[in-house]
DNA sequence: CTTTTATAGTTCTATATAGAAGTATTGTTC
DNA sequence: GAACAATACTTCTATATAGAACTATAAAAG
């Protein structure tokens, strides 16, 4: 147990620095997902500080769900959850209400020059070279979504020499696992739009109907775009539930 | 400065039984949005209890958004913002970029009986008297939105008797100020659909152009159901943005 | 009247301490 | 081996205290 000492602004208040120096530990690969937090009195004894002090600066992490904490247990990183949102918008549940992913089928996978539109959003340059995929899912064999997906070349190159059989339903435990690039958050726009040829035969619905449109970017701990993403998907099957106040 | 004790199940900290009972404060409108709530160095005498503690109950009431605090000034009952929510989801902004509250025109105003999936919401009887409204929002003198509204007769009679000039541009103040109904919070429902003939014709749109939904069920503090609302806007100027994680 | 200064009130940070409450492991007993 | 008891560790609650940082008001000075 090594003494350790905050570095950054010291005007800033000590508990905001512990968090900062916390949060690094996970952006730098220190931390990952599912790793324990050491817990609040060693984190005072090494750092040198009052026990709740400590306290407040996990306080932060845990309400920017960083972290997350068991009462007995102990405190840990938190895994992101992105299926959870699918679910939020789209209403897939059978009869008995279980929630299952829905199936993948990935029907394209090549390396493309990236669109202006989406080089932009990947903070990268038009005509840079890609990844470019389409993906229909399934829900009981009925397609219910359909998917383009674009990935930095340079990045995931391990993912094109990936037989297909190895890729599951889940894609971002493939990014992990086959190119080390871990998703830590995404960003969302939704529309709608009146759906194209294309888009009707492949969700085998009439030309012209409303589907919901939703663009996502996802990110790395550091907030580097890794993945950018468009699902469309039949707007009779889709509500999306707040609060506001 | 009276002594005053705290109720409800002792088996709860201290803190969380001390946040109950300042949010039925505001249930009960002992307090009421804008007010001071008092310090928390007297909160502490009054209570009985440690700075610390009542701190801590604080805290559960701003990340409610219950309350908000200002560094130095004190703690306020915070008054909930709709509108923020009609920005979030459609652009309305000029080319200067500011943004103000679409104008509103009130089209239709009577008491009719309530239809049975309104009812529902408003935790009325299918049948009941209701008070139904239209209306047409404009930005730049162009129709935007079109509303469908019901609300309880039985609450809001004194809103009948109002003269249309004497309704702005938001509804909820004057529910406050002509009714005492008071909005705290609303459940919104978000889906698109294919314009119909009639709100193809106020919309200005082609029948059959998408245009997205919300249905809005808005409640007091104490929960009970004042308003439901059911909003239709072209699909095309409307993006919904989150953060997923 | 305007500007500055003091003051009293507010929230915010940080420390120190003690014990309650929950969880996992280890040892003991049967 | 299974069931129970002791233990060590975790987070959680609550108290007490002191001063920093910020804001509004009142008093004083120009």
């Amino acid at each position: 147990m090594q003494q350790r000492s905050l570095s950054g602004d010291d005007r800033l208040p000590v508990y905001q620095r512990l968090a900062d120096s916390l949060r690094s530990d996970v952006v730098e690969g220190r931390l990952r997902p599912g790793d324990r937090v050491p817990s609040e009195n060693s984190l005072a004894r090494s750092y040198g500080l009052a026990p709740g002090t400590v306290r407040k600066a996990l306080d932060v992490l845990v309400s920017e769900r960083l972290f997350e904490r068991f009462h007995g247990r102990g405190t840990f990183v938190r895994a992101p959850s992105f299926d959870a949102s699918l679910f939020r918008v789209f209403r897939f549940q059978s009869a008995s209400g279980e929630r299952t992913v829905p199936e993948s089928r990935i029907l394209r996978r090549l390396v493309e020059p990236l669109p202006g539109h989406v080089a932009r959003c990947l903070s990268m340059e038009s005509g840079e070279p890609g990844i470019s995929m389409s993906r229909l899912r399934l829900y009981q064999a009925e397609p219910v979504l359909c998917e383009e997906i674009w990935l930095p070349l340079h990045r995931f190159e391990a993912f094109l020499a990936l037989h297909s059989d190895a890729i599951g339903d889940l894609l971002y435990p493939v990014y992990d696992a086959a190119c080390g690039q871990l998703v830590a958050r995404a960003e969302e726009a939704l529309t709608a739009e009146a759906a194209s040829s294309e888009t009707a035969r492949l969700l085998r619905i009439e030309p012209g109907t409303p589907v919901i449109v939703i663009d996502r970017i996802a990110k790395g701990y550091d907030g580097t775009p890794l993945e950018w993403r468009r699902t469309r998907g039949r707007a009779d099957q889709f509500t999306y539930q707040t609060e506001i106040c």
